[in-house]
DNA sequence: TAAACTATTTATAACAATTATAATCTAATA
DNA sequence: TATTAGATTATAATTGTTATAAATAGTTTA
């Protein structure tokens, strides 16, 4: 499954003409790994074993072409820096107040708010984003007032 | 109503025990009559001419403060900069990806939408963000491909 | 009211995430 | 092979925000 998502992700690089460097096979491998949403520092300390000489830069600029290319979604929450999602199917984010966890959560999707939004503003609705927060089954037994 | 708002938010600080500064009347005022969802710099800029001597700092501090008691929003999206929203009725906000218009959008509010999410992933759920992209009336006739 | 204390503002420095720049390196093409 | 374009690296610059310390204003207590 993730083996599947890699190649398809190389074959919408090759379609779009952008080129597969080492660095960005390992920064794809490593997103679609990953479950944990992670920053462009996380990946770009996770593969410094592989790629001592890897620019932070090399990720930022490759997290910017992935997303230009609809692979890659960025995440921005309240917090410092931008999280980086790999772009499967549509699903949402539960995100925990107390330890910062983002789950993924699956859900038909709001056409009805989209057209509702559309209708009322007079906007051409193109897409939505929606996080739930609250306090992780983990974080819930510890959680201190 | 605007002056009612200001009234109340007034009276939630004096029940919080947070002093009413010049400066904090004027960025409450200000966060009451802006439509426009300014960020902390805009709103620096805005009120320079009221409080010349006026620092950054004190915008930031006292939108921390604000947000702490509940009278604002902190909005985080893609760009660079956080934008603040005066914490009226519930509702959420649709952004031109053209102009980065905001544009406050009412709707009954996705109970549902946290129970499931509750359901299935075994969070304990206490608010969700929601927003809509698209592209305002003003920018659909003139958009570029 | 004066003195002591606390909260707030200011000015400035520090910080951290991200982007820009220029040089180097790699790969593709002629 | 020579030329060119693209990618990476190292580093500097930028920007939004936060931390710090001194100055100021407001509140409380004697």
């Amino acid at each position: 499954m993730t083996q599947s998502h890699l190649k398809e992700a190389l074959d919408t690089l090759k379609e779009t003409g952008v080129r597969i460097t080492p660095q960005r096979h390992a920064i794809l491998e490593y997103l679609i790994n990953s479950m944990s949403h992670p920053t462009a520092d996380e990946i770009y300390k996770s593969l410094e074993g592989k790629f001592p000489n890897m620019s932070v830069a090399t990720v930022y600029n490759n997290l910017r072409v992935f997303r230009e290319v609809g692979l890659v979604k960025e995440l921005t929450y309240g917090d410092a820096s931008s999280r980086f999602d790999f772009n499967t199917s549509e699903h949402y984010h539960i995100i925990c107040e107390n330890c910062g966890k983002i789950v993924d959560f699956h859900y038909p999707g709001l056409d009805e708010v989209e057209h509702l939004a559309s209708h009322v503003t007079g906007f051409k609705v193109k897409h939505h984003r929606m996080e739930i927060y609250g306090v992780c089954p983990d974080c819930a037994g510890k959680e201190v007032h």
